[in-house]
DNA sequence: GGTATATTCAAGCGATCACTTGAATACTAG
DNA sequence: CTAGTATTCAAGTGATCGCTTGAATATACC
């Protein structure tokens, strides 16, 4: 009965939905849409233990979500490829318009209401090679080195507060991060604007900048 | 802590994820992705009962993916919009891409081998205007009523044998139903051929025609 | 070979899930 | 109001999930 490939079909596609039932392994697909990373560099990143993190790990490779590179010692998973970001950035977008909750948080503790308005990913591109803006990096290094938006000076989170005479007074800075629930990107607008300085938030972070098929610089 | 912002969203997304982790209730969106239903009419196209479809619905609409309308004794659900067809989308892309099994099932018992190549949207869309195809939809009356593509003979898939008379014969057919893993225009493909017609596929079905914006007929 | 380290495996525990069954609720028609 | 129907609620059961703990593998370095 030809009716059971339908079937087998959606039992596959649903062990991709549990894989994404975890709120933990999402945030291991956030991680590695940035670079491959080992199972104890995301279980340090996420605070959990290194058999958890390697059992999440294994499920999120048995649905397809994630590859896993074999060097000396480490085992480097990654993204298994474009598809997966865009299926989370489906989801996020779901959350976003269908979630009260989502939506509320959004607004609520990150968009603080007014004129945080984020830069849509286009008009930045266009703005950024007239030299109207600084664009700012405030992930990790290595993430950095990963790739990142064109001509966008880097400066961790952490950092930016002793290192903010890096940035030139005048230009209006516009900040990013890992994507759109990353909050370092959030941060950084903040103390900068307490210090004077105008800027705004990236609407996306970067894997969704990649996707979208816009230029990418590697270090 | 901000960081609980964070946690908060994520914990919103995989209850999303877990809404998806049940091949029943994939089975319900893409039923709902064609026309609004009422329990019943769920329950007894899938084969589950009444109070089982009344959970996983309730599941599903506690994720954002289906609202529901209550008329009289029925209650009507329906997909919450357009972001839940992308979603879904997202989801087989990656499945087909990532998930070996899929793609073999996908191979192997629908797209017979060789020469079913199925036929791209908009490519359809050009060759129906100038009138080089007929296009078949071979779903439910129900579903075809509440949208259809331009110019569509409905032939339900079980009525296609006896009214084969009612299709032009020199032209080639192109056959679509619910979506990408439905059966039913495999099945008519099958058919036609075996009776000499030239047919072929859409590479679709009509929610993803909707969704990439092509026109869609009402009746 | 022996030691150290990264990762995985295996067992165990409380919580959640899918489904069934039977009753309760909500609405219509007479 | 009463009977009938669609839907939901509630309780129960076996399976699975997320996490922990401790041991087993695999690889690099001495």
């Amino acid at each position: 009965m030809s009716t059971n490939a339908k079937r087998d079909i959606f039992a596959n596609l649903a062990r991709i939905g549990t894989a994404l039932s975890s709120p933990t392994r999402i945030e291991f697909l956030e991680l590695l849409a940035q670079t491959e990373r080992s199972v104890e560099q995301l279980a340090t990143l996420t605070g959990a233990t290194v058999a958890n993190t390697s059992q999440h790990l294994q499920k999120l490779r048995q649905a397809g979500l994630i590859a896993g590179r074999k060097q000396g010692l480490y085992v480097f998973y990654r993204l298994a490829g474009d598809e997966v970001v865009g299926l989370l950035s489906a989801l996020g977008h779901v959350g976003e318009t269908y979630l009260a909750e989502v939506e509320r948080i959004v607004r609520l503790y990150l968009a603080q209401k007014d004129n945080l308005e984020p830069v849509p990913a286009r008009e930045l591109l266009a703005r950024a090679r007239r030299g109207l803006v600084t664009v700012l990096d405030v992930r990790p290094p290595e993430e950095y080195a990963a790739g990142h938006l064109p001509g966008a000076v880097n400066i961790p989170i952490h950092e930016l507060e002793k290192r903010l005479k890096e940035l030139p007074k005048r230009r209006e800075i516009v900040a990013y991060c890992r994507g759109p629930y990353c909050l370092m990107s959030y941060d950084a607008v903040a103390l900068l604007r307490k210090r004077g300085i105008k800027a705004r938030r990236l609407e996306a972070g970067l894997p969704e900048w990649r996707l979208a098929g816009l230029p990418v610089e590697r270090h």
